[in-house]
DNA sequence: TGTACATCAGTGAACGCGCGTTCACTGATGTAC
DNA sequence: TGTACATCAGTGAACGCGCGTTCACTGATGTAC
C-alpha cells in the first residue's frame, strides 16, 4: 500500500503503534473481521508482513492487544462519564448508554471484544484481568451500590444485580449492531434502553 | 471419513438432510464455527467435496438451509411451551426461558444466528422471513398484548416493549455462552434472566 | 425380449488463492577502541 | 581520528496448508422402443 521510509533507530516502537492503529482503520473501513490478516495490517502500515512479528509474536498476540486496547479505551470514557453524575441512578443510566454508544460507534470491535469466542491459549489470564470485574464491572458494582445505600434500590445481591444489568446493556447493544440492525432497522437503541431501565429501575425499588 | 455406498437411484436428496446434520454434528462436537468447511462437511457425511454442491449452491447456500432448520426448530419449541400457558405473564416467562435454553443448549448454533453478521447476497429476504417478526417475534407481540388486555401490563408499544425484551432475552442468553462464559462463570442465566423478568413486569405494571 | 440410451449419484484431480509464519539476508547507524 | 563491530529496522522469498469451487469423468440403474 503506502510507502514509507524505515524508521530511526530506537524509535522502532512506534511501528507497534501504526499496526494498532492499521487494524482498528481496517476493521472500521471493512466492517469485516476477516479482512485483518497480517499482511493487510503490513500493507496498509507500509511494511512487508515480518515486520508484524518483530512487535508480535502472533496474530493472536496482536488481536489481544487491540482488544485491551478497546477495553481500556472503552472504560476510560465510561468512567469519565459517571464522575460527573452525583446521583447513582443517573449515573447508571449514563453508563448504560455511554456502553451502548460505544458499542454502535465501533460495532466491529464491539464484537470482537464482546461476541466472539476467543481462542484458548496463554495470555488468557491478562484477558481476564483486562476486562474482569476490577474494572467497569466494578464500577457498575460499585454505583449499584450507591443506589442500594441512598435508598433508591431495594438491598440485594450486588453481584447478581450488576450481572443482569450488564446482560441488559449487552443485549440492546448487541440488537442494535446484529445483522447491520436487519432483526430491528427502526429501532433506537437510546429508546429501547431507556424503557428497559426505566422498567427495572422501578421494579427493583 | 466413514465409507458410505451410493444411495439408490430418485433418493439423491437424502443426502441433503445427511449434509444438514453433520454441520450440526461438527458444530457441537469442534465448538468451531471455522471447522465447519465444505471438506470437512464432506468427509463427515463420507463422500468426496463436489458431492455438497448437488445440493447447495454454494457454501453460503449450506449454511443458510443449516439457519433456517435451527430457526424453525427454535420456534415449534417455543410455540409449543407456550401453548402450555394460560397466563400471559407465564407466558412470556417460559418464552424467555425456553429462549435461554435453547442458546445455552446450542451456543455455536445460537452464535451464528444471533451473533454473526452474514454477508450480504441473495437469499437475504428469505432470511427475513424466516426470522423476521411473523414468526416468533409476533408471537411475542401477541403475548404482550395479552398482558395488557388482561391488565397485567401497562398499555403502551407493543413493538416498542417486544423489542425490549427481545434485547434482554438475548443479552441474558449471549452473556450465558460468551466467551464460555468467562465473563460470568458462577453465574446461572435463568437466576439473572428472573431477576430481570421479575424487575421489568413489576415496572412495566 | 433385448438393447440403446438417458438419468443420476456420485468421484478424482486440479484451479487459484490467501493465509500465518519462518529464514536468511541487507544496509543504515551508532559505539568501542 | 579512523575503523571494526554490534545493533537495529526492516526486506524478499519461500514453506506448507486448507480453503471454495470447477471440470470432465464413471458406472450403476432405470426406461423406451
Amino acid at each position: 500500500m503506502s510507502v514509507r521510509p524505515r524508521l530511526p533507530r530506537g524509535e522502532g516502537e512506534k511501528l507497534r503503534e501504526e499496526i494498532l492503529a492499521a487494524v482498528e482503520d481496517l476493521l472500521t473501513r471493512t466492517s469485516d473481521p476477516s479482512a485483518v490478516s497480517i499482511r493487510a495490517v503490513a500493507d496498509a502500515v507500509g511494511v512487508t508482513a515480518p515486520s508484524i512479528y518483530r512487535h508480535f509474536a502472533d496474530k493472536r498476540a496482536l488481536l489481544f492487544a487491540v482488544c485491551e486496547g478497546h477495553f481500556d479505551a472503552l472504560q476510560a470514557r465510561i468512567e469519565k462519564m459517571v464522575e460527573a453524575e452525583a446521583d447513582p441512578v443517573d449515573a447508571l443510566r449514563t453508563m448504560a448508554h455511554a456502553y451502548v454508544d460505544w458499542g454502535v460507534e465501533h460495532p466491529e470491535e464491539y464484537r470482537m471484544m464482546f461476541m466472539t469466542r476467543p481462542e484458548a491459549g496463554e495470555g488468557q489470564d491478562a484477558y481476564d484481568d483486562t476486562i474482569g470485574r476490577d474494572t467497569a464491572f466494578g464500577l457498575l458494582e460499585r454505583t449499584i451500590e450507591a443506589c442500594m445505600h441512598e435508598g433508591r434500590m431495594r438491598h440485594g445481591d450486588v453481584f447478581e444485580i450488576a450481572t443482569a444489568l450488564f446482560a441488559i446493556v449487552h443485549g440492546v447493544t448487541a440488537q442494535a449492531i446484529s445483522n447491520d440492525g436487519r432483526f430491528f432497522p427502526e429501532t433506537d437503541p437510546h429508546r429501547t434502553m431507556d424503557i428497559i431501565f426505566d422498567a427495572v429501575v422501578t421494579g427493583l425499588r
